[in-house]
DNA sequence: CTCTATTTTTTCGAGCCTCGAAAAAATACT
DNA sequence: AGTATTTTTTCGAGGCTCGAAAAAATAGAG
């Protein structure tokens, strides 16, 4: 049952909305930040001096350009980047990687590495992935007194509470507790979230204009995942973090899907589904590793000549059309961004595409519907995992008072 | 931008919490109220204090059993029946009807009308909604000074702020703002409601163990349609009411659905497809109405032989096994109310259903997902569009404050 | 029938928090 | 140097919730 609202919630989610809007604004005066979130003055003047004293924020010196206003110079406020850091660890195909970011969101140190995930038993798994937190905690040339909390963005499945991941195609082994066996290693708080999550995380940040309070990130990778973002929350399962667009089902009793169930889109428009059906291959033949560099010379083929490779970009485009038409026949139309190597040939998917939602009830829009594209993930779930933790920093540390539940329908901030 | 609390919002909440909790709980003493808000005892006594003088909550007496204990006798407190009423109007195919409510719930008058909705004219349609309210409201019998609100629940989507019916099957008629004609003729707030989305929050009401934070009603009658319930709110699309469960896609290019499109859930399992199926013709056949009579003696044939007719709700339940298959491949599996005069004939589109979710994402919860049936739609929706009237009265006029959204993410409550 | 134990509800003062108004600070313009 | 202008801080007022204590209302014991 929602719990009724106590006095001193008041403090903490005005403090959070003050940080927030820092965050968001990058130099915000007291007086924009006032604006913007609606409270008085006086009461933006006390939070951001409490939080100054508190070395949370820091006054910025004027404001660059515009200042050649009368009157006394509005004093941007600032992420004091000493204030914390986080660490960001994404955990995909065959690469680990983590990096460190200060509060402000400066990477201040890195490490990426190889692993052969497929076949790794779950210890090693799990033993490379506390290593690489451990180095980087260890790193004497960094001071990293304050790791104030761990995101691990992982291809896959977690559950609800960000506390695990259930199941990953890049692992055969399931259920592992990364959050809890993190903060027993290292007794700073962590969280699992799922890449594609992650992904539409990151493009709100970057482009808030364009990616606000709806839309769809698409991965078209190996795989075939979602982040999606409605009503400006990140949207997720009841159980699961959910919305695992992949595995809608495209044609009933269709081709093999690597989850081994039969005619989900990822079956068509995965990279191994357009591979088989370039090569002419049956539709249940079973699901290979297609490397990007082959994929992009796949592309270029279909480009050349109308051959099968053009036509398995064109079954690509018709069942991700489908599925994008059921989807928007649940949620209405928004925009998508196309995330990954097979984004990279989009201009190969999109009519199928398009004419495919033409048929469905997204059709009607089906013209104002927008696409980008982005050929490359990592660099976005990486930027998308940065920003969780530290909005979970923003959120649980610096405006502290209840506890909060981790992954579930917060405002992706 | 998410605003800031301002210190007299903290009242209002708290107030609305309260009245909630009694609407909730039916007879609940300060105490209870207490345990469930974690509010403080005095802060209970404060605010139950003020509803009461303001007519709003009334004490009752002794709740009636387990009254044995020691001690000062709890006293419960409920609404007051009298603080105000609501009106809730349902428009569905050839049919209006209107109910007054009062406060607290109860029915205290009733009107309903057969129409032919499908060739009325835009203006006779809307006569007819206004007529049918203004008598009410004329009503010498009844006392009825403060009507608070009007919700009108009709079937077909509505945009997202409930203020217009966008398109309905009932009617040719499209984008008719039945919200502004009501307030601009009675100065009654008035909402536009979809039809499911009432089922849903009528069920949540009637069966909280049940159905609470996650639960999906659909209604298979003429056509399919979906009221989704996630994290304890109405789901509802970006820019409609969404949730078009019914025009997802089952078989790309497949039968021919009333839409307009092909291969739609729809298209074979609303009630025109069972019929068209059971009588073996084609799939592009034009969808006809079947009334319900007609509906359950195919269902009686069904049952008796294995015939055409047994074929057709097996096609049926395999649309909705593949649909919600792809449904909960998005959300996680969730209970499932099955509502309308198909729902009696439950039974024979069970198996291909649960058989068809097998091959999806749902498929390892299969067995868990539970079903339940309701063969009558029009009481659920009646309900649900009374409980959403009155909890707007709760919510907006008697813990005022800041205008509040109409339809969008609001806890159903 | 009186007294005590027990439970619910109300009362009261303390402590926060936000707000508006006024004051202070810091600059541009004259 | 003085004035206008804009931003930020200060200060007192008003509200709200909370905890503790008091008051109210009953059951059981003697």
């Amino acid at each position: 049952m929602s719990v009724g609202i106590r006095h001193d919630d008041l403090r903490r989610r005005n403090r959070a909305m003050v940080i927030a809007a820092v965050r968001r604004a990058g130099q915000p005066s007291r007086t924009e930040i006032a604006a913007t979130t609606g409270l008085s003055h006086s009461t933006i003047s006390a939070i951001s001096s409490d939080l100054i004293g508190e070395g949370i924020l820091a006054q910025s010196k004027p404001s660059e350009a515009g200042a050649l206003k009368r009157g006394r110079p509005q004093v941007g406020l600032c992420l004091n980047p000493e204030a914390a850091a986080v660490m960001a660890v994404v955990l995909s195909l065959n690469f680990l990687s983590v990096a460190v970011i200060d509060y402000a969101g400066q990477v201040i140190a890195e490490e990426q590495r190889r692993l052969d995930t497929l076949t790794m038993s779950r210890e090693a798994l799990i033993g490379e992935c506390v290593a690489i937190v451990r180095r980087r905690l260890e790193d004497p040339d960094l001071d990293v007194r304050s790791i104030a909390r761990i995101a691990l963005a992982i291809q896959g499945i977690t559950d609800t509470e960000a506390r695990a991941m259930l199941w990953s195609p890049i692992t055969p082994q399931t259920d592992i507790a990364f959050a809890d066996i993190l903060e027993a290693e290292f007794g700073i708080p962590a969280t699992v979230e799922n890449d594609c999550n992650m992904m539409a995380v990151a493009l709100r940040w970057r482009d808030p204009q364009r990616y606000r309070d709806d839309f769809i990130a698409l991965l078209l990778s190996h795989g075939i995942g979602m982040g999606l973002v409605l009503k400006g929350a990140l949207f997720t399962g009841t159980h699961s973090s959910g919305g695992e667009f992949g595995h809608m089902i495209h044609r009933p009793g269709g081709a093999l899907c690597r989850c081994g169930r039969r005619g989900c889109v990822e079956a068509y428009a995965g990279n191994y589904a357009i591979w088989r059906n370039a090569r002419m291959m049956s539709e249940d033949a079973e699901p290979v590793d297609v490397n990007d560099a082959d994929m992009r010379t796949l592309a270029a083929r279909a480009r050349e000549s109308d051959g099968p490779e053009r036509e398995a970009y064109r079954k690509a485009g018709e069942a991700l059309g489908y599925g994008l038409g059921s989807l928007f026949a649940l949620i209405d139309p928004a925009p998508v961004a196309m995330v990954g190597v097979s984004a990279a040939a989009f201009d190969l998917i999109e009519p199928a595409l398009r004419e495919a939602i033409a048929q469905t009830a997204g059709g009607q829009h089906s013209k104002s519907i927008s696409f980008d594209t982005e050929p490359n993930e990592l660099p976005l779930i990486r930027e998308g995992c940065a920003m969780r933790a530290l909005t979970f920093v923003d959120q649980e540390i610096f405006a502290p008072g209840v506890q909060a539940k981790a992954g579930a329908g917060k405002n992706v901030a």
